[in-house]
DNA sequence: TTGATTTGTTAGCTATATCTAACATTATAT
DNA sequence: ATATAATGTTAGATATAGCTAACAAATCAA
């Protein structure tokens, strides 16, 4: 049960929004992503079936264990891309920021990893391997430069 | 009037078959992406829809000007990105086939032009700048490597 | 040359993902 | 405490992209 890239962008904005706010609204996130009110309900919906977010009508939307693991798994792998364009391409921020998102929801873990791990490498982040892991837990080095 | 992953697909596989062979076939296209006849059906019209092909019920397939310029563009932004997964990241053959195809259609052209620059400077195919650009022409050593 | 096979089309269905407009609920301010 | 504003939901529409099943046209073989 892969999710599509939409469910994959409403999730990781309602993880994002949760690690800066304690409360989200559905308001917020249809802001945030230029869509309305009533599609964000659709893809809550569609969320909490999937059981990746607990959500009663009117209620607080809550990540899941499941979503929760999920969640920062799509964002690292935006993280990843991001370093990737900015700090070997040469992209701006703001270019990097769009493209990621739209890349690493059409990669595998293989190449994510492998992407992650050249980029490590070029940037001399590690002499070879910086052992990051997709599946794992995010380099410290891509969290101290929080990229 | 972008097109759609979808109709970039279809465009993309009618090029190619086209350089292949003389005769293009709904039910060629169809065994090519795994998509019924109907659905190629439908695909063909909407691209016709666009002046991107001619096509005339039961008639030939034939790219109109702008679809085989079209039509380059994607083939090679494919090109440009498998021979980053390929030479770059040591991706499989069929594995850089499969990610390519996905993620070109979500590059702007700037970063297509910087990673094919990028890439060509790392294999050292240019000292700094190869010249490739897409809206232009296909890089010679590209062409000679067939990738 | 006509019957069978291949190829192409059409109609109608499904699912996702969006929207607008109308309505319901909750929160706020006075 | 209640009117207003903000927030959330629902219903119904649209568009894309796929499917199956039935049909039509073209090709091929005997």
């Amino acid at each position: 049960m892969d999710l599509t890239n939409s469910q994959e962008e409403y999730l990781k904005t309602i993880y994002i929004l949760k690690n800066t706010k304690n409360e989200i609204r559905v308001t917020e996130i249809a802001n945030k992503l230029g869509k309305t009110k009533a599609s964000v309900n659709n893809a809550i919906n569609s969320l909490k079936q999937e059981k990746l977010i607990n959500y009663e009508p009117y209620g607080q939307i809550e990540l899941t264990k499941e979503g929760e693991s999920l969640a920062r798994k799509i964002v690292e792998a935006n993280d990843i891309v991001k370093l990737f364009l900015i700090e070997i391409l040469g992209s701006t921020d703001e270019n990097a920021e769009n493209e990621a998102k739209a890349i690493k929801t059409v990669l595998s873990d293989d190449t994510l990893n492998k992407l992650a791990r050249y980029t490590h490498k070029e940037l001399g982040l590690s002499s070879l391997d910086c052992g990051y892991d997709i599946n794992n837990q995010r380099c410290i080095e891509c969290a101290r430069r929080n990229v």
